[in-house]
DNA sequence: GTCTATATTGCGATAGAC
DNA sequence: GTCTATCGCAATATAGAC
């Protein structure tokens, strides 16, 4: 999950993503994360000097799992617009605990929801590029959107992902 | 909004909702919801002896919110699926206010998740029935869902609803 | 860098007057 | 049916020892 886990600052935010992805954002407090991340509130706040900083660690790392994803989108030649939804589909993945953290944190923080907003951007803009098309990079969009949506309410995607796959068939995707 | 705004319970529930969805659920303090009904927290606990009962209230209303949009479904005839993808664009309507308010709450409780899935199969049940086409139902709502899931952070969804009657022009809808 | 102890605030809920 | 006053608790944040 974290790039070093032994690095006390990373720990810290995959404790505070994955409370908030398993309890929203009032089963993630300081005391909570502190001690899922195996230190103290003392030892939390020594890092992070406020929550509103450990939001602002969680949306910046968020920032940079999107970079690097992109970048593997991008690897994945023709089947871009596949890969784009079968990582949509997917549960347990660092940016997918991250994202999943941002739109919990959307409800009440705009800065999440700025920060979800440049990652649909980036997106699109892949998709856009590779089909060529903005009618069926914006539906493909929405169906991973839909896909996470989803996700936060505890529905296994693969299913869904199964029927999708038909439609696009019928698409020539 | 309210059926009978004169109604208190209705006034709170009322409150209740559009507090989570401007606020998310840190902003829907009973003392929030009280000021906004136009009563005091005392006169709200009256009706709803706790949180959980306004909760409680709140994801019954969506439940009979949603059947009576299934119904207006049903009398779409063979733009029943443009309807659906268009209400789910729809900003403001009580059933997408409910709908909000109850995507809010299902971060934290089970109740409000099992509501969301009934909504899901219900409107599936609608969709699938009327395409006769599993593949394309699941598509479509997984479209409507990802409409949802962008209103919650404040992105209109016109725009995409346009790119995604194109798409579905070229399927024959 | 991590800890304990504590100040402070705000929330949910109760009690009882009107 | 609605109000005010208040209790108890949990959460953020600070202070200072180690």
């Amino acid at each position: 999950m974290a790039r070093n886990p032994s690095d006390t600052k990373e720990r810290l935010l995959d404790a505070f993503d994955t409370l908030l992805d398993e309890h929203g954002i009032s089963g993630a407090t300081l005391d909570a994360v502190a001690a899922k991340a195996g230190v103290s509130k003392g030892g939390l706040l020594y890092h992070y000097g406020s929550k509103a900083e450990l939001i602002k660690g969680s949306l910046e790392r968020l920032s940079s799992l999107v970079d690097e994803d992109v970048e593997s989108m991008k690897s994945a030649g023709d089947r871009l617009h596949l890969y784009y939804l079968e990582t949509s589909a997917e549960v347990g993945t660092p940016l997918d605990r991250s994202l999943i953290a941002a739109s919990c944190l959307a409800q009440e923080h705009e800065d999440a929801k700025t920060a979800l907003r440049k990652t649909r951007e980036a997106w699109f803009n892949v998709l856009n590029d590779h089909l060529g098309d903005a009618d069926l990079a914006m539906t493909i969009q929405l169906i991973g959107d839909g896909m996470y949506f989803n996700q936060n309410f505890g529905l296994s995607q693969d299913e869904a992902l199964a029927h999708v796959k038909n439609v696009l068939a019928r698409l020539g995707l």
